[in-house]
DNA sequence: CCAATTAGTATCAGTCTGGTACTAAAGTCA
DNA sequence: TGACTTTAGTACCAGACTGATACTAATTGG
């Protein structure tokens, strides 16, 4: 923990202080922006990353894209970004209660040009993961809103970026989070963690080097059940149990480098 | 590249769609903040990471926190947030040509309790790298606005979390993008280099490893200049120049899972 | 000239990766 | 029933990588 500590930088440096904000607003409170929530959900479907989009009403007409990410406007009530999210996932899924992610992270935050369905001038990007096999109830006769898609059709420019950003996020995080294993249910095998780790880098990994890694970080435990799909020898069924904190390795990896 | 791949899934799923939005937005044109960027200028400093901040104006008589991170509402000439962040460091380190940000990113969109020190709605963290030794020009008499800092003093709980926010940025940028090097000058010794890894990381290296995997990435090139800095022998200077893509593991790293 | 200090290298044992090839257990089809 | 296919899971091994120890190299300060 070296962190940032501080005290002013020892003598040298420019210490002395004074009050400063030479941009006046524009307004006493400030410059105010409309402001949305975009909502990328994934989960994996048919060995593919998939993504869930909604109907866009196209605010005039003529417009192209007729799907859009599910957003929102922050309400008084949500007290951060986060629960926003869940608010317009909840909404999105038919899931008023409990909407079923298992991960949520920020995933860049557009003010430019790039046109948002709603006019939106600011969009705060939000991934999350729903876990395979947790299909949203079906919704009251015909008010589906929404669909999982693993081909993008033509999305708003603003939302492409944010979907773009909110992929770039999710495989960033696999090697630091759990993403992988909140991408299944609760017990899976481990071909299908295989698979979604396959997903999610983009390239095929090594079955025997893969569950060597695997079980010596401690990371899942085994049950007592077997599952038999279709043809082929059962797999057994393991459940994420991350056990002891195995000393990481301390070296660096130049070989990550891009740009 | 499998990425996400589009065409609504196969049948079964839910495909037809019609156009939701149920929250009816407070205004036409949707809920309007009040925004900002808090930039978080981060720079090695004594072997340690040391960070920028201006005197704070203390809104209201009696306010704490006497210090705060540069910050800025966004204005029309602002394309895009990065630029209002550029422009807002241009400011505060009186560089009003070129501010010398070699690398930036966004740490994370607060909208909740948290205070901020103008009062803003949301905030829009953006992380900066200044490389060390590239000193702001001393301010105009008496008007410089504010310090570096290795030891943090107490601030509005918004920049707090802004600020933590942008250190785990940087932290988890490490293995995947320059930043080590975008915190040094153009040209710098090994062991500088091993320095602000060990800074960013938060433990030591080992020597022979850590030049071992640099040279063998192909990520630095020598230069004939060498550097002799008071007693020891003098060490050699190198400059970031990334050549062959060398092909990178395809291994999973389990032992930096947390949580 | 010698000690201290910092830069940089050599050697080596243990570990980890990924290729190949194997065994195990189920279904399919004759 | 018995071969064949398919998927799960393991064994072995050569090569690569890590980190510990110990070394050499070049400079400053006495």
């Amino acid at each position: 923990m070296p962190a940032y500590p501080f005290a002013p930088e020892s003598p040298g440096s420019a210490t002395v202080a004074s009050p400063v904000r030479v941009e006046p607003p524009p307004s006493p409170r400030g410059w105010a922006a409309s402001c949305a929530v975009d909502l990328v959900l994934l989960s994996p479907r048919q060995g593919r990353l998939a993504v869930f989009l909604e109907r866009s009403t196209g605010e005039r007409a003529g417009d192209e894209p007729s799907w859009a990410l599910p957003w929102g406007t922050p309400w008084p009530t949500d007290a951060t970004l986060d629960d926003c999210a869940r608010r317009i996932a909840a909404r999105a899924l038919h899931h008023e209660d409990a909407p079923p992610l298992t991960w949520l992270a920020q995933a860049g935050t557009f003010a430019d040009d790039r046109q948002h369905p709603g006019r939106i001038e600011l969009s705060v990007g939000i991934v999350a993961t729903v876990p395979a096999g947790a299909r949203q109830p079906d919704a009251p006769s015909g008010e589906s809103s929404g669909a999982w898609f693993t081909e993008v059709p033509p999305l708003h420019d603003r939302h492409r970026a944010v979907l773009d950003a909110a992929v770039a996020a999710i495989r960033l995080s696999i090697d630091t989070a759990p993403v992988a294993f909140r991408l299944l249910p609760a017990t899976f095998t481990l071909s299908e963690l295989q698979q979604v780790y396959e997903i999610l880098l983009g390239h095929r990994l090594h079955k025997a080097s893969f569950r060597r890694a695997l079980l010596a970080a401690s990371l899942v435990e085994a049950t007592d059940d077997w599952r038999s799909e279709g043809r082929g020898r059962p797999a057994q069924l393991f459940r994420y149990a991350p056990r002891r904190r195995r000393p990481r390795r301390r070296g660096v990896r130049f070989d990550l480098l891009r740009g």
